[in-house]
DNA sequence: TCTGGGGTCCTAGGACCC
DNA sequence: TCTGGGGTCCTAGGACCC
């Protein structure tokens, strides 16, 4: 069969990326188990290899494993989210030179298509590994198969497997089958807890099994054409498609955890003030506009001998707008309507829905275009000042008050983004 | 004491219409 | 006694991803 004209992915995946990141600017870190923390240094995010090996999880709460911590001297670190961000963009700059056709999945992921590139493959991937490592410091696998959902799976045995020393490529390997044997039906991508467990029920726990499903059964039981998609993936016939453009969002949200519990409409207020500010800059960023804003609150349910209360509502805007001072007006009138007096609030966000580009609102009438064309550049000088002198630095005269800020007690510099903390050598 | 944040897609089911 | 059937649109909520 001639298959020169099939496609072929990549998947290039960060290893342990945080604590990498963290790792490239504290060497002192390295070959010590470390974890990374969720804000409000709440629950384990991320691990090193070492921390994985103690039996630590995704998701563990940092205080059940507290003797763990003590007993082995692991390092626990407050994420960073600024530094994450800068060292995603430069891996990423480096992996982009290698195919063409690249779609940036996520922080520390990349799928490349290497069809119709003239190389050996195995090779190519340790060339990526080899160049991303010496140009950023971040250690990559990379997955090699024909379908999306395959190039997860091979790149999760790159990672696992020493001896493939961190590249695996399944495209029309002979073996296939025998990989998926060993594959828990669980981790293939598309397939989470609650579908792992339904499948668990049917006698379905390996992904080799998941690959021989049969499809009624699948598209009834697994969330139909979703399903349907990641079985047909398993067998090597490609459903899912690159995303080489990002598209625009089509809701964004802002919401954080108090480190402390928040009584009083004034702090609830405040916060939620701060996060439409942020949230109306990712609206600007991608040059849009937002027709309604949703804005919720609630306790912390993890407190179940405390009152509970949890409440949202949704305004819409009498017309599309991505000006700051606005969508404060309303998140605020939104808080108003909800927030009950006598509990102790946990969290509150909002989240911009109704997208619309900006260009929506070119048909105005003069009058409003003139309004409009002056909210615009005051957001737009707003924007690129606290893009130059980093966050806050004009925030429109809220103040920020510790009454509700995040706990990150653990946190590294920001050793690439901030003038203050560069690392000195 | 201490439990993250930000997204997308899909389906089921209600409302409404003829 | 028995109370149609099919289409569309919308929203809420479930499930997934990192």
């Amino acid at each position: 069969m001639d298959s020169s004209n099939k496609k072929i992915f990549a998947l290039v995946d960060c290893n342990n990326f945080y604590a990498s990141c963290e790792r490239v600017f504290s060497p002192s870190l390295l070959n010590k188990p470390v974890v990374i923390l969720s804000n409000n240094d709440g629950c384990v995010v991320a691990l090193s290899g070492e921390a994985k090996a103690l039996g630590m999880h995704v998701g563990t709460p940092i205080f059940q494993v507290k003797q763990l911590v003590e007993e082995h001297g692991v390092e626990v670190l407050s994420s960073n989210y600024t530094l994450y961000g800068d060292m995603s963009r430069r891996v990423m700059e480096v992996i982009g030179r290698f195919s063409p056709e690249v779609e940036y999945y996520s922080i520390d992921e990349a799928f490349l298509r290497l069809d119709g590139l003239n190389i050996e493959r195995t090779g190519y991937g340790r060339e990526i590994r080899r160049t991303v490592k010496k140009w950023t410091g971040i250690p990559v696998s990379v997955g090699i198969a024909r379908t999306m959902t395959l190039a997860k799976i091979a790149n999760r045995l790159a990672k696992k497997t020493a001896r493939y020393e961190g590249v695996l490529d399944l495209t029309d390997s002979p073996d296939v089958d025998s990989f998926l044997e060993n594959v828990p039906a669980g981790d293939v991508w598309g397939i989470g807890l609650r579908n792992s467990e339904k499948l668990e029920l049917a006698g379905i726990s390996t992904a080799l099994q998941l690959k021989r499903a049969n499809d009624e059964w699948v598209r009834k039981n697994l969330g139909g054409v979703a399903g349907l998609r990641t079985v047909w993936e398993l067998r090597g016939s490609s459903c899912i498609s690159l995303e080489t453009a990002r598209p625009d969002k089509k809701q964004i949200i802002t919401s954080r955890s108090f480190g402390t519990p928040v009584g009083d409409f004034g702090a609830l207020a405040e916060a939620l003030s701060d996060y439409t500010g942020r949230c109306a800059e990712k609206l600007r960023r991608q040059k849009s506009l937002a027709s309604s804003i949703q804005v919720f609150i609630n306790t912390n349910h993890f407190k179940e001998n405390e009152p509970q209360y949890s409440n949202s509502v949704t305004i819409a805007l009498p017309e599309p707008t991505a000006y700051t001072p606005l969508l404060r007006d309303y998140a605020i009138a939104g808080l108003k309507k909800i927030f009950k007096e006598g509990y102790r609030y946990k969290k509150t966000g909002l989240m911009l829905c109704q997208i619309v580009p900006e260009s929506s609102l070119d048909g105005l009438l003069f009058a409003d275009r003139a309004r409009l064309e002056k909210e615009k550049s005051l957001m737009s000088a707003m924007d690129s000042l606290n893009m130059k002198y980093g966050k806050n630095t004009v925030r429109g005269g809220m103040g920020r008050c510790s009454r509700w800020a995040m706990r990150r007690n653990f946190l590294s510099r920001r050793f690439t983004t901030d003038w203050n903390e560069l690392l000195w050598v």
